[in-house]
DNA sequence: CAGTGGTCTAGACCACATA
DNA sequence: ATGTGGTCTAGACCACTGA
């Protein structure tokens, strides 16, 4: 059953209250506190309950609900998401993605620093080259086996704080409304150096599936550069291919 | 300058009024009435002009932010975003790809025949076991260099001759109205088995990338089952991501 | 029918940008 | 200092679901 109560609420902490909640039941989530399929308390419910408005509970849903974790029905209820059957590659994080695939994601830190961009990084996210960079680095792992390498840059600007990344890079970024609304990735498949074999717990030469991201913003600005290296043998990725949009946004048509 | 007013919005429409003031600005966006960095009225400027209280018109940005029409600057004002080149994975068969990328697209053939579906083919293409399948291999070079082995079945249904099948396959379907529409591809790093390392003359035990491709017709029917292996030192895979848009609403057609 | 999510309001206070 | 977006509230009515 949920626990959610008040007491888990800080007033006071920089981050929003509507990600706090978010954060709480996420967190649920993942710990199996509640299972695919069971219905979530009600809205009003869990308004009494935290002791905030119904709207602003509504705006913590919402942010579950693009991840993808919760599923709203009218008039019955909200579900925690089947995993199963997953649309397709989408814009998540690796917590997101792997709550997605049944899987309990967790993280250790490798490094978590700031400091000034390579040349490929500054180019990568389009970056004067004096700016510093927030550099996090972490071992991701799925029902605590290690899967992956993470190695995310994000110009300071968009994270003034370093501290509190807690499980999700995108929640942080998010609260300091940076979060990517557009993604290119890459993808290429490699062999596993001696280092990256140690942190995963894997032979040397093993395959590896190298994944290359940048987020933007709306406007079109850089706000995250991440090289990830999964194993092989532990990870697919899925991703949905479509015919050119018939979207009718024009692709510079004058006027 | 952008036209907004009250009499634009319907109380007794069925669709909610932040979508319709959502609708009203992101038409008067593509109209060009204003352009790529010009600032949005205030949120509550457009609140006074429409009659509608702040809340929903941050509602009705915030879709269009979500559609990366919008960019928001905390403190400054709401602005048109840039408009972004449309990139990325497209549903291209491997002649199209290589075109795209500059390449010289190649064939050697392997194997071309038909048959009765494996129960994974079978499985995968929702076809029943009985009914025949052809059968497509080839080494796909690119400059004449081997760059990855592609494995297609196609239900025998779709492509009546087998003779006919010259450079592209996506060609061939288009022919016979059997073009899909939407992908489903997977993808997996791998090491080169002897067979696969012999064809694609590269040491056995390099990486690989496998491509995993079903492809549909837009009602749905499976057309294509295509296992590829690419050369992991020479091929990389660029695939775009978006937030999924929330948009349910229909085209305008029912009532 | 009662309970759920979906929409909407009017007002408040805060944090940030710009001049 | 002013104006902007960011968050939050308490309460209301509607539309839908399901017993």
């Amino acid at each position: 059953m949920l626990q959610i109560d008040r007491a888990q609420l800080d007033d006071r902490s920089p981050t929003p209250l509507y990600l706090q909640l978010a954060d709480m039941i996420r967190a649920q989530i993942m710990d199996g506190a509640i299972g695919t399929g069971d219905a979530l308390p009600s809205e009003r419910e869990l308004s009494e309950a935290v002791g905030i408005s119904r709207v602003t509970v509504r705006k913590g849903i919402e942010t579950l609900l693009r991840e993808g974790l919760l599923s709203r029905k009218h008039g019955s209820g909200t579900y925690i998401a089947p995993r199963i059957e997953q649309p397709a590659a989408l814009l998540a994080g690796f917590s997101a993605d792997m709550i997605n695939r049944g899987q309990k994601p967790g993280s250790i830190w490798i490094d978590r620093s700031m400091g000034l961009p390579t040349p490929e990084e500054a180019l990568a996210l389009a970056l004067s080259p004096d700016l510093h960079v927030q550099r996090f680095a972490r071992v991701r792992t799925a029902n605590d086996e290690p899967l992956a390498i993470e190695r995310a840059v994000i110009p300071a600007q968009f994270l003034p704080g370093v501290a509190e990344i807690g499980a999700s890079l995108y929640a942080a970024l998010e609260a300091h409304g940076a979060r990517p609304v557009r993604g290119l990735q890459r993808l290429q498949a490699s062999l596993a150096t001696a280092a990256e074999a140690k942190l995963l717990s894997i032979p040397p030469g093993s395959a590896i599936l190298r994944i290359e991201r940048r987020g933007f913003l709306a406007n079109g600005t850089a706000v995250e550069f991440t090289r990830s290296a999964y194993r092989g043998d532990r990870y697919d990725f899925v991703t949905e291919v479509r015919e050119p949009r018939s979207d009718k946004r024009v692709t510079e048509a004058g006027k």
